[in-house]
DNA sequence: TTGTACGCGTTATCAG
DNA sequence: CTGATAACGCGTACAA
């Protein structure tokens, strides 16, 4: 028994293919409520569902989306994930969800494969920038796409974004608010945008009340946890400092981790603040004060975006503001 | 500037498009060399895709597969994605993810869509287990699918497993040569099977030893942090027992925060087993004693037997074992 | 060794 | 208000 088709549709309606293929696409103005009703019954009663390849043969869509995504491990990305997975699926989209592992040709592949599936647009978190390279290969397929979280600084296209600058501000300035003088800060790589951004931020918050932040404490991580708890080390031995803004929650656990292994007390000895306020951090002791970002809204934020594009609406990039969620692992420093 | 097609490239190759076809699809026995070079460079130099639609029009098969998910906020679904998504990758194939967030009619729909998108075969890892209604659905679309994690019992299908009865054992044995008597369980819900599964594991380790589990020790979650969290209250404040074993990390580190609050330190007052190991449990302090599964090859391995099937060839479920990992949240009880 | 011609299941155009 | 029919781009049986 092969799946059924509208023609076969049409004979047990007893219509035309063109009739029923008018149900399917309700493109039923003025059409006989009675043939409607007949064609819609048939369908019902055989559960029929229409052949996809042929709709696309002819109508060039796929219904789907693609997602390329830097690191599934990190919990902040399968929020991201939800949140575009929920509204696309709610516009009628499938979404082919890819992981490019932080690796640039990793990313390429998969634009590679997004293309050749013909999906209907991208939604890109790039590894740091959108690489000019992809940029090209975009074009060149003519897939509309838009960027989220990775890549702010490409005025040529919009995307869904953090205001990071802001976030790292919010850091700063609740570190020193609290009385913090000695800070260190362990950024992202230098090569994605959003690091600096963040890093900018929280110096302009230290600096507008006279604190500089030392060259050697500010600290390049790669926004995992096992990098940040190795580098942490000196900066934890030397107990120059006595609070920390980890620009990322997983970099944060790596500094907890560490704290705990050389007996630094936080928040008594050291304040810690992260930044994502993803969900597991919830299981940190004490609790981690942090720059909280609405992940999953960002999410369904760039497939509206992307539909917006599709139909061919101007679109602007949307920029979400970061929030300050004071927990436990931030008090004033202990003198 | 369209899209290219075939009939292009025989054009500008000066061959007909069976030619082409042939080439493209690697048809080439008895073909000569320098047709198929220039063919090849043709298609080269003009970067030809051919049409996924008109193929899947012709051919039925989309190099597709649909993986269903039940939570991906959970991180051993991503582990276990990646797992999936680099295999598929491989065989060329791609992926769409679901994410039927512990909903059963989330699946449904979820099945529905795979059906429409006419996916070559799906990795299902159902809420907790294969449902009569989707085993219909899925025969009835013919579609070849395999189980994974969740569904052991289903001696119908094949699927990829755990041996869950082994790992509740491990953690069993363990606290038991550690010394514990006294000890609780927090399982995940009761419909899944596999939470049955490691706790009479568990339970057998005990009874080999002459420990009975009471049943006021049984607790039950849903492997997630926070009812673990809130339902280990009770437990930990009668201080009855002196270790806990959490059917999955995540619900081991709601145990965490309760231990913390309420002042229990671990493992001094109260030694803990996780299960899974899932990747960020490393920012537990203490490090987490768990039971581990390689979720990753797990995943690898469904596509594996996916593939077999589309092959015809017969499958049989593979069973995965479980290994103990020691760390420091586990030691003797404090007589 | 290569080419011709048909069919896959839809949508869209035009005619009735 | 409804129906023929020509695309869409590819694979393949059959022909040369």
């Amino acid at each position: 028994m092969k799946r059924l088709t509208i023609k076969d549709i049409a004979e047990k309606a007893g219509v035309s293919i063109t009739t029923v293929s008018r149900v399917l696409n309700q493109k039923e103005e003025g059409m006989s409520q009675k043939t409607r009703e007949k064609v819609l019954k048939v369908m019902e009663e055989v559960d029929f569902q229409p052949n996809q390849f042929a709709r696309g043969l002819v109508t060039k869509r796929s219904k789907t989306f693609g997602l390329i995504v830097p690191n599934i491990s990190n919990p902040y990305f399968p929020e991201l994930c939800r949140g575009v997975e929920d509204e696309a699926n709610e516009s009628e989209y499938s979404l082919i969800i890819c992981n490019s592992d932080d690796q640039t040709d990793k990313e390429k592949r998969y634009l590679r494969l997004l293309e050749e599936q013909q999906v209907d647009g991208i939604i890109f978190s790039a590894k740091d920038y959108l690489d000019p390279s992809d940029e090209e290969q975009l074009s060149r397929a003519k897939i509309p796409f838009v960027l989220i979280d990775r890549g702010k600084e490409e005025k040529k296209h919009s995307g869904v974004f953090l205001d990071n600058d802001k976030g790292g501000y919010l850091a700063g300035k609740h570190l020193i608010e609290l009385g913090h003088r000695n800070i260190a800060c362990i950024i992202g790589p230098r090569s994605i945008a959003l690091s600096n951004d963040r890093l900018e931020g929280f110096q302009r918050a230290l600096r507008e009340s006279g604190v500089e932040l030392l060259p050697s404490h500010i600290i390049e991580g790669n926004f995992q946890m096992e990098m940040a708890y190795h580098k942490s080390k000196d900066l934890l031995m030397k107990k120059e400092v006595t609070a920390i803004f980890a620009c990322n929650d997983m970099m944060a656990c790596g500094v907890y981790r560490m704290a705990h292994e050389l007996g630094i007390r936080i928040p008594t000895d050291l304040s810690i603040v992260g930044f994502d306020d993803i969900p597991l951090i919830s299981a940190l002791i004490p609790k981690l004060t942090t720059i909280r970002q609405d992940t999953y809204q960002m999410g369904r934020e760039a497939v509206k975006l992307l539909i917006q594009k599709l139909d061919n609406i101007e679109t602007t990039s949307v920029l979400f503001n970061p929030t300050l969620v004071v927990r436990e692992s931030s008090t004033p420093p202990n003198v």
